[in-house]
This record gives C-alpha cells, structure tokens and sequence, in this order.
DNA sequence: ACGCACAGTCGAAGCGCTTCAACAGTACGC
DNA sequence: GCGTACTGTTGAAGCGCTTCGACTGTGCGT
C-alpha cells in the first residue's frame, strides 16, 4: 500500500503556476478564465491525476453532489422493476455529476435523518412510499430536498412522482369495455402488499373499481401471491370474468400458464391486460396488451425534480404520468 | 426551506461547556474521557441533535466511512441472487458504521477511479468480476483497497472471496455419482455469461467435467438461456442424462415443467440438483437437492475482508467458502 | 491623455472536523 | 514532601477546497 499523499489542488496550481483559486474556477466555470490559462490549468489536471477531495469540496461548498436512494427491499415487491427505477435514478443522476448513495428500508426515518443530518447528501429519493410511510413526517421537518417515488397519505409540503396508476387501471378498463366485455377483475399484488397500504396496489385498484362503475360493468379485485398456485386459484375464482386486468409481474406467466390448462383461450375466450415493465409483456405468450411502467421516466423525472429543488426552483408537488396502452395480442373484443 | 445553519460541534461544546476536542474524544473514544463530562456531552449533542458533517469527518481524519459497491446490471444475471448479495453488503457496512456508494458497472475503471480518486469512499467491493475485468488492472494501481467478489484470472495483489463454484459443481457430481448415475449433464447460465468470461460459471462448468471425469462418468455441459424454450430444448437434447445438474436460478422451474412434460419423473427417472439460493431450491416442485449460494456471507465476508484492508491487517488474497450439499427430494439412486 | 469598465487572476479566510503537543490536576511510592 | 505517572482536558494547527474582495492590466469612449 503506497502512502502516498494526494493530489490536491494546490499541486496543481503549482504545476501549472497559477493560483489555487484559479484552478478552482477553472473547474467550476464560476469566473471567466482564459483560455490560455484554462488550457495549462487543464493539462496539470491530466497530468496529475488530480481529482478534487469530495470531502473538502462539500466542505467548502456545502453540497457534496450526492444523493441517497432509499431502496426498500421488501416482500411482495417484483426485483426487476425496482432495479429498473434504480437504474434509471443511477443513470440520471451520474449524468448531472452525482452519486448515489444507498439506503435501505429498514433503517427507516432514523437512517434519512443520519444521512441527511451529515450532509453527506445533497438530497434524497425514497421508492417504494407507503401511503402512512413513517419517514414521511421526518421528512417534512429535514432541511434537504426529497423527492417521493410513490404517493403519500398526506403529500403537503412533499414532492411526489410516480405513474397515475388509477389512470393506468381505468385505462385498462376502458380498453376491454370498448372490446364488449363487461364482467372484469383484477389480479393485484400479493395480499401483504395492500396489508403495507402501499399506495401503487390500492390506487390500481380504486381506478379500476371507479372506471368500471363509471361504465357501467362489474368489476371484482383480488390480490394474488406470486405462486402458480395463487394464480390458478384466482383464476378458478373468477370463471366468469372475460376481461383480466393483471397488476403483479411476477404473477402475469402464472395467470397465462393456468388460462391454458383450464383450456381457456387468450384472447378468444378471455382477454388479458397487463399492468407491467414492457419485457414482461412482450415475452408472454401470446404478447400481452400493456399499461407499461416507465420506470426510466419516472426515475429521471424523479432525479430531475430533486435537482430543480436544490437549484431553488419551484416544484409541482404531485407530478403523476400518464399512463399509455400499448396494444399487443392479448385482447380482443367478445363475441 | 428553513435556513438553518448546521449544529457544528463548537455548539455542542459551547452547550456542554467543553472545547470541541473533547466532544470530539467522546466520539470517537481515542482518549479517556471522564464519565461526567462524557454523560454533560452526550444529552448536549441529543439536545441539539448533532450529526457530524460527513465532509468535515472525512477531510480531517482521511477517512470517508462509505464503501463503494459496483453492482452489475448485466444481461443474464439473476437479480434475485444480485440483490441478496448487495443486501447482504449493505447490512454488514452498516453495521460497521460505514455507508455504501451505488457504483454501476457500466461506469467501469473509469467510475472506480473517479470515486476512489476523489476519497469519496475509503474502499470498494466489485461485484460480479469477469475473469478478464477491465476494472481490476485500475484496482490494482488505486491507492484504495478493494475486495472482488468473484474470481480474476490474475488474482495477484488483489482479495478476492466467492464460493467454491468448482468445489459446488464437483459436489453435484459426486453426490450423483454416489446415487449410482454415470450420465450427468449440466445446464449452465446462458451464452453471453460464459462469452463475457464470468467467472463462476466456467468455474462450475470446469468443476463438474473434472470431477466427473475423476469418477469415469460422463458429463456434457450447455448453456441455457432463461427461457422456457431454451430449458426444453435444452432437456430434450440429453435424453439419456439421468442426472442433471442446474446452475442457473432463472431456468430451474422451467427444466423441471419440462422434464414433467415429457414424461420424465423426478426423482424416479431422472435426478435433478441445483445451484441456486435456496428460496428457489424449496420453492420448487419437488424440492430440489442443492447447493446454495451463500450471499449473505459471501457479502459479509467481503465486507468483514475490507475493514481488515483498511485497518492495515493482512488479509488471504481468495477466500473461497467451501460448498454445502443440502440433500431434498429431487435425487434418488438410479435402479 | 484620462478615467472607466471589465476580463483575468490572486491571496486569504473559513467550512467543521481530528489530532497533536501541552498542560493542570490527582494519586502514589519513596 | 518531591518526583513520577497517570488521567482528563484544552487550544491550535491543518485537512483541501470554495469564494469573496481586491488587484492588475487592457481596450474603449471622450
């Protein structure tokens, strides 16, 4: 292990003979430089190999061009979607020079308030908000900027993003509607799922149940575990339905496998729509109509509402995205 | 958006009317201090709920307390086991008092260095190493210790931990062999793991052929993607393999639908033992014999690797833990 | 020819913490 | 009663950076 000492600033000064504070501005673009100067300042930077002390950056400046992802990563939650939204904030977030620092769950408001009490962030997203989320009212009372994927109980004084999934419901149930089907239901999440409150399952649901009163037909929602079992039930449970709405990824497989052994066919005998990342839909057989999740959007909007606040800019509290049908071979009117 | 200014540690001096190195001794604990004073310091720093300001700790003492964790988010991993691991890193830094940095993977060297160069982290765990990683020469010349989980071709100078996967592969062949099958077959991740060269799949392959051929049986490895296509063609071209080895979590459920589809019978005709976490072992219908991956303590150990680094303790350079056998109702003596 | 604005640069202060050397007490052995 | 050895506490230095005010020159209008 080489002791070596790193490379500050001043070391680069001095190489390239100015002042620290020029070589400061020549990396922040805070004070015109010219481009001279700019040019040696940085050829000493590759040169050296200098990289600017995070710590004494956040320091001096106070912002330390990280932001905390709190991660839940908890039962009944579908992995591959989550990842996505992580992906996506990763993503977006290394595209405005930040970092990303993780947070789980389970450390709960007392990790938000560590983390944020350091300042060692800049700011914070949390996934995954339950409807009564015990962090949101630490939240409130924090000086750093949040931004919610997932809609609170209570969103005053809150930033939150995330898909209209009460849209998404009604959009699929407008959809069989316009196909003549009028006995629906929806296989949700699993049971725990709504047990937590978590608010994407319950405004699913009470978009479906509004829409399908609003048209007129029937409407029955169940929960549904994760397990071929669970979906094959449901499914016995519902020999009448014509037109399923399926919100539960892991589930959507499961739900076809079980069609097809009751000799039910997709989508002559019973159409199918999906509420799901648009892989899942696409790799089903037969390819599934879909309400995808734009997990991407969603994540960078998310990112780019919480820069919006650290600049100081107003922020719409609520921001819900549309959802978007996306025709596929699973549905088909009744007949 | 309150302006307050942060609690420095001088307030809580000032509150417990001490000099702000004693508060700092009692932080830290680097110097006795007496009970009392520590006590008066103590309810001042809950007072004013003090948090140290992360910049200010790392600038002064060199050391960050955050780890990086490079996470793949590759085609053809498993997410599920991904997860388990990268929890099981979090939860293990967390408990060391140390945070983790959300690194991906598609940064590469260039990422590593940039957030080992900034002393943004006081060292780095890379997850999912490639035999030829173009991120480890870049390790090796960072003034930072790291810790691969996985194992380079060139694991010179560097730590690396993971399970034994040739170890595994051969336990699967023996407990067969010992069952009385002399046709085994394996079925491996899909291609483009083995084409990105990823350690453990080749490790288990390499394992598996050797040991079989130490037994004089015969063993044929093949790739298979996560499809249920890929897992009956896959089944369907080793029609005279009576032992089957899976080493790849995405397929095990669709080899065993297969094998029932055509008839074969588990454990009766054919012996099925995996290599997977054991939700999916037991998960499966019926339960399969394995080998479980240990990602919790493959991740604490990583974990527990690093903080030694960093303590400036010698460390082995490849810890391999030993494989286990978990014997279920998914293998049976040929007759 | 004179002052003014402005681009370009610098030096110094200070962000909040750790740590070192030094000092004031107290306790003990002789 | 004096040195010795602690224990407990302090003030000051400094970590590497940003940023503010000040300074120097140059170009321009008059």
């Amino acid at each position: 292990m080489t002791r070596d000492r790193m490379v500050t600033i001043t070391d680069v000064a001095q190489h390239a003979g100015v002042a620290a504070s020029t070589v400061s501005y020549v990396l922040s673009g805070k004070r015109t430089i010219s481009a001279t100067t700019r040019a040696r300042v940085l050829a000493s930077i590759r040169a050296l190999g200098f990289h600017p002390h995070a710590g004494a950056r956040s320091l001096a400046s106070n912002k330390a061009n990280v932001i905390a992802l709190a991660l839940p990563l908890r039962q009944g939650m579908h992995l591959p979607v989550l990842m996505q939204f992580a992906t996506a904030v990763l993503t977006a977030a290394r595209a405005v020079d930040h970092d990303v620092l993780l947070l789980t769950a389970d450390e709960g408001a007392a990790g938000v308030r560590r983390i944020a009490g350091s300042a060692m962030v800049d700011g914070l997203i949390l996934m995954d908000v339950e409807t009564h989320d015990p962090r949101v009212p630490t939240l409130r009372e924090l000086a750093r900027p949040s931004v919610l994927i997932g809609l609170p109980a209570e969103s005053d004084g809150l930033t939150c993003v995330d898909l209209d999934f009460a849209a998404a419901g009604a959009a699929c149930v407008e959809h069989l509607v316009q196909l003549g089907h009028t006995e629906l239901a929806l296989l949700g999440a699993p049971q725990v799922v709504y047990d937590r409150d978590t608010g994407f399952a319950r405004r699913t649901r009470d978009g479906v149940i509004a829409a399908a009163h609003a048209a007129g037909v029937t409407a029955t929602a169940r929960p549904c575990d994760s397990t071929y079992a669970a979906a094959l039930a449901a499914v016995r449970a519902l020999p009448h339905a014509t037109g399923l709405i399926v919100h539960n990824e892991a589930v959507v497989d499961h739900v076809l496998t079980a069609l097809r052994t009751m000799g039910r066919r997709v989508p002559e005998d019973v159409s199918v729509v999906a509420i799901c990342p648009d892989e899942v839909a696409e790799r089903a057989t037969p390819e599934l109509t879909s309400v995808p999740i734009p997990a991407g959007e969603v994540g960078g909007r998310a990112v780019e509402l919480l820069m919006s606040k650290l600049a100081g800019e107003p922020v719409p509290p609520v921001t819900l995205l549309p959802p978007s049908l996306r025709l596929r071979s699973s549905t088909a009117s009744i007949h």
